[in-house]
RNA sequence: AGAGUCGGCCAGGCAAUCGCUGUGUUUCCGUAAAGAAAUGCAGAGGAAAGUCCGGGCUCCGUCAGGCAGGGCGCCAGGUAACACCUGGAGGGUGCGAGCCCAUGGAAAGUGCCACAGAAAAUAUACCGCCCGCAUUUGUUUGCGGGUAAGGGUGAAAUGGUGCGGUAAGAGCGCACCGCGCGGGUGGUAACACUCCGCGGCACGGCAAACCCCGCCUGGAGCAAGACCAAAUAGGGGAGCAUGUGGACCGCUUGGUCCACUCCGGGCCUGAACGGGCUCCCGGGUAGGUUGCUUGAGGCAGUCGGUGACGGCUGUCCCAGAUGAAUGAUUGUCCACGACAGAACCCGGCUUAUGGCCGGCUCUUUCU
RNA sequence: CGGGGCGUAGCGCAGCCUGGUAGCGCACCACAAUGGGGUUGUGGGGGUCGGAAGUUCGAAUCUUCUCGCCCCGA
């Protein structure tokens, strides 16, 4: 299983984000908020929005950022081709690495549940 | 043992698995570039923070210099520079080790000092004290003068103590202390000493009020700056094709030249113009590349210096990301892990914060 | 990352440069006026001047440090 996290798998530049915020599905609980959208291909790909206002410290952004990379490497192969974008909740910011890595597998739960139900009904 | 004070050091370790960034080597794929795989090495801080100072670097401006504005402010040294550091001086504070101080000038000038108080700075006199004259039953009242010891006000009141002196008093005189000026001695200097002379004292505070004196100072900042540069729109140029009318040349096909200008309104006409195509040019947006890490560099030794620091020798290369890299999981050990994340780079200051070690001081008890 | 600005009553602001009394509007309370309400008039209450040090006899004001918020530069 090829677990791996490269460049190519990363939201990287402005208009790509532009085109997850203009029209995406979300996935939201007071942790993260997860907004995606398809992007045609077969390999997921992500993007960070961790706000300062929700987490004071960069120490502590970092530790959220980290955490949801991590994460999503080991559940890169179970997602299809769509673009995310995660954004913390002030909630994030306090819970411990456990929680954080619980609610993200929910999240990608839902994205893969809601995408393929999606492609059943086309 | 407790309390305090100063200085130095560390910033969880180890193992396994899965990953991230840079870079070297090898292999694969390719004309090449790019890419992929394997593997080696390296990969946040003492504050990376606040952005409060000082520099480097870059662009703009600029003869030198001066003014304005801003900053600094005991002395000497260190430094690329500083508001930093070291050593010293003088104050303040603590029993002490120590700590703190924007600490030049108030006899250059201007200004301010609320309330209270007689008076807040040229001095002056409310209650008093004293003398003289007048007055009164009565040292009661009034007038004139002397005085600044005492009272009272205030944050602050015009040297202090004692003796002499006097009507009462007063540097009025004297002694001691304090102060100022000059000289001397020690010190590079700030300053100190008081062996000496002079001055009876002439000098309230505030310069983080204006100011004066001395020294420093051009402005902006890596989102600086440099380079490459799509699409679309627009600008400039060249060429091709092309309408109407008139004139000219020509036997004809045809050719040449000129005009059809701009704004507003009306009418007529609907032939033409306005238009189309191709190429080039520079400006420049998205985006990308660069600036981007070898530096006032680290470590070790040695020499000079009280010290900050400097000289010499040897040795090492030690993050360079760009939605932004150091992590996750498990096991294990212990002190059970605080504050906290580089973004052009250094030197400081300040603030946040866990622990360890050492020096010194005070208190109590024991020997 | 860099550059700039602002914190004063429940809200919006003045006062700060030139230091001694914190003021204005709206809101709030009471009274008057009305049958009642609104409008109006009169009176009143309410402020650690973001926090901590320093200078000064005295600080919202001057100086330093610190906390929070806002704006600008791709």
């Amino acid at each position: 299983m090829d677990s791996r996290f490269t460049p190519r798998s990363r939201l990287a530049d402005k208009t790509s984000y532009r085109r997850v915020f203009e029209k995406a599905e979300r996935s939201r609980d007071n942790m993260f908020t997860v907004l995606y959208r398809p992007n045609g291909t077969d390999v997921p790909r992500l993007g960070l929005a961790i706000s300062k206002k929700n987490c004071r410290l960069a120490t502590g952004r970092n530790r959220l950022k980290r955490i949801v990379r991590e994460s999503f490497r080991h559940h890169r192969t179970e997602l299809p081709g769509l673009d995310i974008v995660v954004m913390n909740q002030p909630a994030a910011a306090r819970a411990n690495n456990n929680a954080l890595f619980g609610s993200l597998d929910a999240h990608w739960r839902q994205c893969n549940q809601r995408h393929s139900e999606k492609a059943g009904k086309s």
